[in-house]
DNA sequence: TAAAAAATAATAGTTTTACTATCTTTTGTA
DNA sequence: TACAAAAGATAGTAAAACTATTATTTTTTA
């Protein structure tokens, strides 16, 4: 299941010479890949690379601009690769919700055996995104970033999302802010886990990580959406209150859930 | 209201030299905030500075390692900052929820007249936050740096906020998850407000940026914070959901929250 | 098939940044 | 006033980012 080779294909503005095409651009994708995953961003340089895959300084220069082009590129790969594994795993399922449930595991990364591309090793472009992704667009020169058409593979797959959350709730007022809050959210807690694990309550123990952030997705993602308004109708806010406060302590009176040790 | 002088403490290990003890180091605190917010953290050097300060390279070197070091010291002193604004304004409040609501005003930076500390231009520093603050820990030193110390304040900040929530509902069971992300979420919504709205719902219309954004943390806060348990009570759940939408509609139904067309 | 044209790659630079070794000046104190 | 210690200035080096130019290969066409 799901073995269909997926074919990327990047915005024309995020290389001057498209590296699909020929070996040397290839080689220069897969070890870019490995090699941020290796020693980070800051370290990578064209000139290590060169090294790495026999070949001169300037050959890379003609496939992109500079570092940031070819980075970009990387997530744009990225995030084309999981707008098509949302694309074929929710197909054929009819209720919205039940896709939700997909899209969300499906950015927790719990369901990633889909390697459609040789040369990309695609959980160290994971890895890759997870820990330096952000670098992609918190910078001065986003704006003219954005106008060449940089970020439209992010926006289109968050507008995705948006429209899946407005199909499960018509009435929810922030669906792009839900969706792009979800894509960082899952980003944030992997990444806190393993590195500064007191920002999250998603332990790194085990191989249940992901799970785990789904988990959290899930209960972010459908309280935020069936959330009602508050402060327009008290009375009927503290009476749900109330329900849920039984209903929650119930649920959860046994559960893991309950570890937190602050 | 609120003009007490704070003392901003940043741990030593953020700096060689403490910069708030001598004249050119608050000179060099000073101009940092100014030049990264004018031209950002990539093409700030320390080069640069000198010129702008009148003082020669190495001499900023004997207070900084390097430009990382200094970065983290200015997200320090904002999250020591912050840590500070929400002690002064939630300190006579009893109810938690109240006290709650104060800090996602905080966190979205609505209540900041407080000009602590006159070489610090507070404004020109949450802008490096919102725009630049993720690359203090989305790098491979990340574990090194953690050791050192450089995000204890971050890690306070965090837990202060997670112990609210846990006050507000003692069974939720994502305190320092919530909080991590209600500080992203406020910052990503007001980066993309202005650079890439197609990411958020909140628009960068009029001087309103704040208050939305304080109210879209509050529908996520307390959306989140009473979310009941789905899957666990699914009689209840479609019960509440029914209940919740029947509320919403009628909340909202010639609101301005709908105005979203996707 | 062979010469010309076009595309691609390699060589050898320049500029800028990050950082350091060393020297000079200032300041505090006995 | 003399001296030590701290602070600051001078003058570098090494590496990264990028580019102009030359060499090679491939393609086209007579």
């Amino acid at each position: 299941m799901n073995n269909l080779v997926i074919n990327i294909k990047v915005h024309e503005s995020l290389y001057l010479k498209d590296p699909q095409t020929t070996d040397l651009g290839k080689r220069i994708i897969e070890h870019s890949v490995l090699m941020i995953d290796k020693i980070g961003l800051e370290c990578f340089t064209f000139g290590k690379l060169s090294k790495v895959i026999n070949a001169a300084e300037p050959s890379i220069y003609r496939y992109f601009e500079n570092k940031h082009q070819l980075f970009v590129y990387l997530l744009n790969w990225y995030w084309e690769w999981m707008a098509a594994r949302i694309e074929l795993n929710t197909m054929n399922i009819t209720s919205a919700a039940a896709r939700l449930k997909i899209v969300l595991n499906v950015i927790a990364d719990a369901a990633k055996k889909n390697s459609s591309i040789e040369f990309v090793d695609e959980e160290a472009l994971h890895r890759i995104v997870v820990t330096e992704g952000a670098k992609g667009y918190h910078h001065k020169m986003v704006d003219a970033d954005n106008k060449e058409g940089f970020f439209l593979a992010c926006k289109r797959l968050c507008e995705k999302i948006a429209d899946l959350l407005i199909e499960v709730n018509p009435n929810f007022p922030y669906p792009r802010s839900l969706a792009s809050s979800l894509l960082e959210t899952a980003n944030s807690n992997l990444y806190f886990a393993k590195h500064l694990p007191r920002l999250t309550d998603v332990k790194n123990e085990g191989n249940m990580l992901t799970q785990r952030v789904k988990d959290l997705l899930e209960y972010f993602c459908f309280g935020i959406l069936y959330a009602y308004d508050f402060g327009k109708d008290e009375q009927l806010n503290h009476q749900l209150i109330a329900t849920k406060k039984v209903s929650y302590a119930n649920a959860h009176s046994s559960d893991n859930a309950m570890e937190h040790t602050l």
